[in-house]
DNA sequence: TTATTTATTCTATAAAGTATAACAAATTAA
DNA sequence: TTAATTTGTTATACTTTATAGAATAAATAA
């Protein structure tokens, strides 16, 4: 368990609950996934990565209500916990550190 | 062959080669994820990943000239290819976007 | 011609990422 | 009251990424 850094779709998912706040559960998070990442993953993958999450105590979760309309399960909600933050902001100020020390990168934006 | 994202190991990697400039060889590397990333990894995995980012098509390399002061074999240096480039570009616009989308993540800076 | 130094390569394993299929629970309708 | 439908999570198996440790190689110096 290395604790002091996370994978690449760890941090997207992560970002992600932080958005989708109430609604971060399974499904919704596919769906941001694809919309907001441009990343098109199966439900398993994003259960699979959820659960490492929480094993980690970066997320932690508990069922939802039951459905307002039509039929279904339960949802399992996240919600990051204070460590899950304190990792996405150590890498986003590595990343922006090294950005900002290639200008070559800087300038050539879409 | 995901092709159209990259590990996180990878980006910081392509990140590094980048500054490291005419000085990008696996020890050089090895030494920059250190100090510039806090990432202290061992000398076979940095080889390990630029072998794959090689392979993917994002880097490029060639055999530096024989060392200048004293002895040692000679250098494997790497640079990084318009599709290298291209995937850095594309994987920080996503997370710039969703750091925007989270105003929770901002404020709280160190 | 052997030591020393600086580097890369090889091999084996753990962790992260991924898809597919199975299962479960809630509601609706027969 | 039970079968169908819907919405969701779990289980399993496999591939790719990440990782360490040891082995090897090549250059210079003694």
């Amino acid at each position: 368990m290395s604790k002091d850094h996370i994978g690449e779709l760890e941090e997207l998912i992560l970002l992600l609950i932080l958005m989708l706040k109430e609604e971060a559960y399974g499904l919704a998070i596919r769906k941001a996934l694809k919309e907001q990442a441009n990343r098109n993953v199966t439900i398993g993958a994003v259960h699979g990565t959820v659960n490492r999450l929480e094993s980690k105590g970066f997320i932690e979760s508990s069922m939802g209500g039951a459905t307002e309309e039509r039929g279904g399960r339960r949802k399992r909600i996240f919600s990051i916990t204070a460590s899950g933050k304190s990792i996405l902001q150590k890498s986003r100020d590595v990343k922006v550190n090294l950005w900002q020390q290639i200008p070559e990168l800087s300038i050539e934006k879409a």
